[in-house]
DNA sequence: AAATGGACTTGACATTTATCAAGCCAGTTA
DNA sequence: TAACTGGCTTGATAAATGTCAAGTCCATTT
């Protein structure tokens, strides 16, 4: 149940076959229905969420009742707000599933629990934080300089398999454009 | 010289002064005037930089010539390209003084010594790349829901002396709009 | 003192994107 | 089977933002 999360650590640092062990001890299992709530506005987010199977988004929601796509997560990949997660204050982040999905759960004293035993889970979890900042630069880059048409692009470049599994609504959201205007890009692409 | 370094640290992690000596040792200092370059597009950024004095910033440019601040950084501040320090690919990005400014150094193999041999660097370096993240995701957020009006007045929220410090086509650059743009704005908002 | 260049503003106009309203289609639900 | 819903598209129009060109102001250089 576990085999994605041991992959992710064992790609990140060398682990002794007992240190994966007891990292894994440390999480406990939750399914998913399609469309079900990880975490809602509101509340703190306790917990981080590694994907085992599925899909899952988090999305903000603004005065007007627009959603704006934060992040996707497949699987072998982590989600969470961890604004919430450390600073213990309420998210405003909702976090719900796209798929019927798995997810492995670790809370926040299990966290600092394991941070402080097992000197192998800090560094795995540094790189985590470096990789997910390096994404996210990415992602400021192409939002900050690119036109809606080109910013669609590098997306497809980078999660090719995206299309397949994310309602283009979403993909809309995400890119920070309406379905319409994706949707005429996508018109304009094809010709 | 390394005053706020060692300040920086000490917020982040209880360490003995033992332990803050070790890490000032990996570090060396270097002085940069107003508009000169710590990295430039092209070339693999070798170093982590912390700010001791003055302001960088680091931005891209496009095809058309065209400027994109990705960061700015001032005292206490970490600033350098994350995805040319580990792939050691070269850099698309140009990191330069906005006013005569001194830094901290750290190469990368000191830097991998260092997370090797001290445990509590690591610790501070995890810490540090929560925080980046956790800034980084409030800035995707802003950029993909808010108007440029907002955005603006979000940054002034957030970094209240970046009008003392920072010229307002950078901020532009920054928000992701041109000067113009950011002008009108402001004249808007002023009346 | 004059010249230069950078930062900023303004106006006219072009382009991009959003908004609103309508309709299509496929899959789910009653 | 019929109704419904979500996802997607299209058209008409409005709003936001970009582009280009000009000009002011101020600090720095000569």
């Amino acid at each position: 149940m576990s085999e994605l999360l041991l992959k992710s650590i064992r790609e990140k640092v060398t682990a002794t076959e007992e240190e994966l062990q007891i990292c894994k001890s440390y999480f406990t299992q939750k399914k998913l229905k399609k469309r079900q709530f990880l975490l809602q506005e509101g509340e703190v987010c306790s917990r981080l969420a590694f994907v085992e199977k599925g899909a899952l988004y988090s999305y903000t929601t603004d005065a007007k009742g627009g959603q704006h796509v934060i992040q996707f997560a497949f699987e072998g990949w982590w989600i969470s707000d961890m604004y919430s997660f450390f600073t213990q204050e309420p998210s405003n982040l909702n976090i719900e599933a796209l798929e019927n999905s798995e997810v492995l759960l670790i809370d926040q004293e299990q966290h600092y629990q394991l941070l402080a035993e097992l000197p192998k889970y800090e560094t795995y979890i540094r790189i985590l934080y470096q990789n997910a900042y390096i994404a996210l630069q990415r992602r400021v880059e192409s939002t900050i300089g690119l036109t809606a048409e080109e910013k669609y692009n590098r997306l497809l470049e980078q999660y090719p398999f995206i299309l397949q599994r994310i309602p283009l609504n979403l993909i809309a959201s995400y890119l920070g454009v309406t379905p319409e205007t994706l949707s005429r890009i996508r018109k304009q692409i094809s010709r």
